[in-house]
DNA sequence: CCGATGAAGTCATCTGATGACTTGGGAAGG
DNA sequence: CCTTCCCAAGTCATCAGATGACTTCATCGG
């Protein structure tokens, strides 16, 4: 075992084991040291690897601290590595999303609120009068992640909110068929909204299943040179009766 | 911006716009130290940070190469710190496990082969046949991970893995009604099974679900003191009519 | 042709020193 | 007594240098 692997089990194995609880701050680095038996340098490198997953967030002239271990947070630092995924990889995450996407539509349905109601609509509203893509990713983002809210899950919020981030990188909306890809997302986020709003969680899940499916259509636009492939029809087995 | 974050984001930099490309090998520590404009110690710093997330990989005495960024592999790095979560924490994931536990199961019911199917079951009846706790466990890994691998996406396969793992550290079977709950698996088993059989995925996923959810309420017995909330209904709107 | 050897390249680790930042207590003033 | 300011201790951040360990590959000898 390599020191490095030493420092990043042995702070692991602290957290895992309750010897280090949420929130805590850890020994100063020189005790960790001893007793881990690695130098300062071997110590630090593994302090950051747990720092990138998420688990502790050292603080300049402070100490280092365990984090508050709350799903959603974690599941965020995949934001840092999705970023990086091949095209190809990122539309193979795709159908995960979709069913995500579905599930969380169909909680917001079931759960909605007056308040919540009327702010989707307004950012649906806001997204339908504006071309400018940069406005429109914005509303988008809003539209989604207010919908993923009032789900109820921030774990599944937070995932969700990972793929969006990625998406939006892509800025389809400046390619040539660009006008029609945002009618054909308005009415999906119409869709969308309108069994939300008839709390239709059944109605809610398809047309969410279907707008992902949209999505991951246009983007293979962006891939080197592949037409439109289907290996996964949008409408899978479950989505055509359950969603 | 700090040394160790100039040499994250500049290393990240150089993947994300193609200069770095997978299974490449980076350039040497001293030449990016003089490039990234950070010592050694902080170079390495953030070097440790990208390969704690499954992005590069250093080789003793080789170099340090970037990963294949397959997403499975990405995802397979929560692994590292879903163990560290609370109970509660988990619990807060099982939802989103639910739904795509459900999705794989519907899946490899619509794409099932006589291969698999038999290894399927053959898993299935050994577990039936043992109460040795260890075994068990196992058995359950292979029986839902080849599920998960019928299902065709690696990365939920992979995902799904995360939380198994996660999950068996518990020993439920150990628990005063282990023998109880050992029946009530194998018959979630075996109804999963049957709907494969039959290329029936609704019922797969239905049943999917539910043995997802029976898992989450033995968990429970393992909170501090949380005599089993429900505030999340086994069966969820879209679960109900669309699995 | 093949296996052993050695040198070069690269990462791994340790040590020591200095700088930057945060925190908390104490002194000064109101 | 309370508030404000300041400083000293504690802690992380960074750098520099040196040595060790491991891999790779070309070279040499059989």
């Amino acid at each position: 075992m390599s020191a490095v692997d030493q420092a990043f089990h042995g702070l692991r194995r602290m957290i895992a084991d309750g010897r280090l609880v949420a929130g805590q701050r850890i020994p100063p680095e020189s005790d960790l040291c001893e007793e881990l038996g690695v130098s300062r340098g071997s110590l630090r490198e593994g302090v950051r690897m747990l720092a990138a997953l998420g688990v502790i967030e050292p603080r300049h002239g402070s100490g280092t601290y365990v984090s508050q271990l709350r799903p959603e947070d974690i599941v965020g630092s995949l934001s840092l590595t999705v970023d990086l995924l091949p095209l190809t990889g990122l539309l193979e995450m795709y159908e995960i999303r979709r069913v995500l996407e579905s599930h969380a539509a169909a909680q917001a349905a079931a759960r909605i609120t007056p308040e919540s109601l009327s702010t989707i609509f307004a950012y649906m509203e806001a997204m339908e009068a504006t071309e400018d893509p940069e406005r429109v990713s914005a509303l988008d983002q809003d539209f989604h992640a207010e919908i993923a809210r009032v789900g109820g899950n921030p774990t599944l919020k937070s995932f969700l909110g990972v793929f969006r981030a990625r998406s939006r990188a892509y800025q389809v909306f400046t390619l040539p068929e660009g006008p029609r890809i945002k009618r054909s997302s308005d009415e999906d986020h119409r869709a969308i909204a309108t069994a939300i709003a008839n709390r239709d969680p059944v109605a809610a899940a398809a047309a969410a299943s279907a707008h992902v499916a949209h999505t991951e259509r246009w983007l293979h636009a962006f891939l080197p040179r592949a037409p439109e492939p289907d290996p996964e029809p949008p409408a899978s087995p479950e989505s055509l009766s359950g969603a």
